[in-house]
DNA sequence: ATAACGATTAGCT
DNA sequence: GCTAATCGTTATA
């Protein structure tokens, strides 16, 4: 692997805004392509309003609260997958998710999962085309990235010096949307653009229907 | 059982 | 810049 070795379990485990911030420039290879990470967004578990895991463990946000060095992949917008690490200790429940990189192998690939791309460096530009490109989806959810002879690895690549790294709000996150846990590497083309939360459309149909069959269903 | 919504993207103006 | 697409997860009844 021309990428480095592979970053072993205790890179995972700290907090996750250590294991963002020293994610950009790693490498991460799944799927025959290999993206190196330009930003990344962290995420803190049951103290952070915006995490998946912070009403505590669901069937979805199980893996988050397992060992550290395992991948969670969740489902959005009914159409696209997003790729996090988990870091901290078993029990713990943060995680990183991946939002940006430049494909750095098997661009091929990469231009096959998403041929409605335009260029080289929006191929992995956002976390749906990044784990697009590297072929995850939920069936990858705990994979273990640190075990030897991993199919889905993260390299140790090359890291990103201080004066390249930019710190900033998340992107799309309405609930404590203000925390600033994304990093991105300064000027770089591969880092996706910031876009605040969504603004909620207007209600279209009226509150306090009743449910039809509510009354006297199936038992 | 059911409504609301989302860590987004692509396509069009 | 604006918004349709599209469905699993979650909260609530």
């Amino acid at each position: 692997m021309p990428w480095g070795r592979p970053l072993p379990r205790a890179f995972f485990d700290r907090e996750p805004l250590a294991v963002a911030r020293d994610l950009l420039g790693r490498v991460v290879t799944a799927g025959g392509v290999s993206v190196r990470l330009t930003e990344v967004e962290a995420y803190a578990g049951t103290a952070d309003p915006a995490s998946h895991a912070y009403r505590g463990p669901t069937g979805r946000s199980a893996v988050m609260f397992g060992p550290p060095g395992h991948l969670y992949v969740y489902f959005v917008y009914g159409m696209h997958w997003c790729a996090n690490l988990v870091c901290e200790r078993d029990g713990a429940a943060a995680a990183v998710l991946l939002r940006g990189g430049e494909v750095v192998a098997g661009q091929e690939l990469a231009r096959q999962r998403r041929p409605a791309v335009r260029s080289a460096a929006e191929l992995a530009r956002g976390p749906a085309k990044l784990a697009g490109v590297l072929g995850l989806s939920g069936a990858d959810t705990g994979a273990d990235l640190c075990r030897p002879g991993a199919g889905i690895v993260v390299s140790a690549g090359i890291p990103v010096p201080e004066a390249a790294v930019s710190r900033g709000p998340r992107v799309g996150v309405a609930a404590a949307g203000e925390w600033p846990w994304r990093f991105w590497v300064a000027g770089d083309r591969t880092v996706s653009g910031y876009r605040p939360a969504a603004r909620r459309a207007p209600r279209t149909t009226a509150p306090g229907r009743i449910a039809p069959g509510s009354a006297g269903g199936p038992g």
